[in-house]
DNA sequence: TTTATCATGTAAGTCGTTACATGATTGA
DNA sequence: TCAATCATGTAACGACTTACATGATAAA
C-alpha cells in the first residue's frame, strides 16, 4: 500500500518515466523500499487511472518511447496526507530466511551452521561496507553533480542522513553479532 | 516460500493442529518468521495435497474437532534438504514505511519528522523491553515447564540463544538510533 | 560475442492480509 | 455482559515475483 506513496513522492518534485522511476529505487529509495519495474508499471497505471497521475508520450527515433507521469492535483493532495498522517503502528513484517534456518539449527548440526554463518558474514561486511562508501561519498562531494544523478541522496538532506546513520548502525551491528556467533561455533569446535 | 519449511520444521518435532501452530508462530517462530492463521491452514492443505503432509482428526465433544497433522517420509526430507542448502543471498525485502516517511522528510517539515520520531522511539523501546523481558525469563527459569510451553525457546539451544541477541542488538540499535534523531531535531527546535 | 542499458508492457502464479461465518466455554 | 480462548475454514482482495516478449545500441 506504500509503494503509490513512494511513487506520488518521487514524482512530486518532478516528471518521470517508469524505466527512470526504477533508477531511482535502486539507488536511493532502495534503503527504505523496493520495487520491481513490473510493479512500479501496474501502480503507475493504477494511478492514472484514479487520477492521481497524468501522462504523456515522449518520441525517440532510436529507442521505445517514453511514457512520462505527473501528479495531478489530487494526487499531490493524496501524497501529503499520507505524509501528514503519523500510522498507529511502525511495525514491520518479520520475515527471514536465514533467521528460520538458525531456529531449526540445532536440528541442521554445527558444521552446517558454521559454514552458513561464514556466508552470511561475507555478505553482512558487504552491506556495511556498501553503506560506509555511500556515506563517505556524500560527505567528501555534497553538491557534486554526479550525486544529484537519477536523485541520488540529496546530501543536504538531514533526514537522508538519519536514514544513512541507521543502515551504518544496524549493519554494523549486525556484522559485529555474526562475528560473535561465529567465534564461539568455532571455538567449540576446536575444543570438541 | 519459507513457511512451508517453517510449518515442516514445526511438525518435524511433533504433530499439531493448524491453531496450536500458531500459537507456536506467536509464542516463538515470530521473532524470525511471522504468518496469519489463514496462509497456515492453507499452506498446511497445500502440504497435505502435496504429500509432504498426512492429516487426521481428533474428536472433541464441546469444541471443534482437531485436524492434527505430520509430517511424511517425503515432507522430513524436504525439510531437510531445504535446511542443507544454504542460499546464495541473505538479503531480506526491505519494506519500511517509517523510513519512506522520513525518505520524504522534508517535505513533511521538522514538526511532523519530530512527532514521528517520538511516537517510533516509544514503540521501539518497548520492543527492546520485551526481548529483554524475554532473554532474562529464559536466563532464570531454564527448564521451567511454562517456558516449554507449546514450544517456547528451548533455553539450552545455543542457535536460539542466538536468535535473541540478534534481537536484542538491532532493538536496541534502534533505540538508540531515535534518540539521536531525536535529539538533533529537539535542539533545533530549541534554538530557532 | 555476450552482456548491459534503454524501454514498455503482459501474464501467470504465489504470498499475504482482512473480513466473514460458526459456536461453545470461561473469566473479568 | 463483553471479551478472550479454542477451533476450522472460506472468500476476496491486494501485493509481489518471475518469466516472457520485443528490439535497438554500445561496451567489454
Amino acid at each position: 500500500m506504500s509503494l503509490r506513496y513512494a511513487l506520488l513522492g518521487i514524482l512530486d518534485k518532478r516528471p518521470l518515466n517508469g524505466y527512470a522511476i526504477k533508477a531511482i529505487f535502486d539507488e536511493s529509495v532502495a534503503f527504505v523500499w523496493q520495487a520491481e519495474l513490473s510493479q512500479i508499471y501496474r501502480e503507475l497505471e493504477n494511478l492514472e487511472k484514479q487520477g492521481y497521475l497524468s501522462s504523456s508520450i515522449e518520441a525517440q527515433q532510436d529507442r521505445p518511447n517514453k511514457r512520462i507521469y505527473q501528479t495531478t492535483e489530487s494526487g499531490k493532495r493524496l501524497f501529503r496526507e499520507w505524509l501528514e498522517a503519523i500510522p498507529d503502528s511502525f511495525a514491520v513484517p518479520k520475515r527471514d530466511e536465514f533467521m528460520l534456518r538458525l531456529f531449526f539449527g540445532s536440528v541442521a548440526g554445527p558444521e552446517a551452521a558454521k559454514e552458513g554463518f561464514r556466508r552470511f558474514l561475507a555478505q553482512a561486511r558487504a552491506t556495511a561496507a556498501a553503506v560506509r562508501a555511500d556515506s563517505r561519498l556524500a560527505e567528501r562531494f555534497p553538491d557534486d553533480p554526479l550525486m544529484a544523478r537519477a536523485d541520488r541522496f540529496a546530501s543536504e538532506d538531514r533526514y537522508i542522513r538519519f536514514i544513512r546513520k541507521r543502515a551504518a548502525v544496524t549493519s554494523e551491528a549486525i556484522v559485529r553479532w555474526a562475528e560473535e556467533c561465529l567465534a564461539e561455533l568455532e571455538s567449540d569446535g576446536a575444543a570438541s
